[in-house]
DNA sequence: CTAAATAAATAGGTTGCCTACCTAATCAAA
DNA sequence: TTTGATTAGGTAGGCAACCTATTTATTTAG
């Protein structure tokens, strides 16, 4: 009984499988780091909903990208190098640094605004409206179950 | 017009970053590599299918895994110190190693392939079935898309 | 027999993080 | 004001998960 209700888990398992394996950020064209790049584009993003116009914090990306400050760090110290941001003291509280584009970092966070928007509407295009957002559904339910699974696991 | 259709496209972003970040292959509870458990489990379950006797080459895993072979060679040298499996020349061609599991790896992918197993049947569970034929349905079309866009971008 | 193709191994490199630990600045309590 | 605790971020080293370049040995094809 039971057995007919899990005919298609393998098959899940290798859908999952495939998309472990296969990263859509990657899909990137610049010369600096996929992971780089979401930093550039994580600022930007957040830059234009913030209505004081300072940088962003290490904390603050980090959070954001979900990776620990001494990663965001050294991602930042290598896009200084390159002039992709500045770093200045935040005014009111000298521990924090300020984290701002520079035009050429603008530019590929520009860019790479468009290239995962074009890339996102696509896929909503390849699947049809109704469809997009019941994937949505589906995946939100997906997420939350191995987000569950994860800490049964600790 | 369009805009109202791509309403939901940033949603769909955040939730496939989120995919991206989590990896449900890294649920695991043994002492070696998220990875080496997948080569164990990949040779456990061809092996089973496979009529006979015989184990599984480097270029079989190597196809397997999607993986290059020197990333095969590197796993199993690791496994192989460790006990995990063995490896031998094939009688007819000596070009080829045949890599087999030992009692310790068998064990091994017993308990991963329970615990996959377990997993993916939980996900249908939490899904129901109905909506987990859907996902299928769904994911092939995704995965087809980002195919397709990983080509053009070559 | 010889050259090309095949299978796998070795070595070195990159990316994407993490942890351990440290310094400097800020905050809170005495 | 001083002191201890907390916070923000930086530095260094390490690990996982691969990849590429190259080499060696073997097999295949002409």
């Amino acid at each position: 009984m039971d057995e007919w209700k899990y005919e298609n888990a393998p098959q899940l398992r290798d859908l999952f499988s495939r998309f472990a394996k296969s990263d859509w950020r990657k899909l990137t064209r610049w010369s600096i780091k996929a992971s780089e790049v979401r930093l550039l584009l994580a600022i930007k993003e957040s830059h234009g909903s913030c209505s004081d116009a300072g940088g962003m914090t290490v904390s603050d990306l980090s959070k954001l990208l979900q990776v620990t400050s001494p990663t965001v760090t050294q991602m930042i110290n290598n896009l200084i190098k390159n002039d992709y941001v500045i770093r200045s003291i935040h005014p009111g509280d000298r521990r924090v640094a300020e984290i701002t584009l520079t035009d050429k970092g603008e530019q590929i966070a520009q860019e790479a605004g468009e290239l995962f928007t074009q890339l996102f509407n696509g896929l909503i295009d390849h699947l049809g409206k109704e469809q997009s957002d019941q994937l949505i559904a589906l995946l939100e339910q997906v997420f939350q179950y191995f987000e569950q699974v994860g800490k049964e696991q600790l």
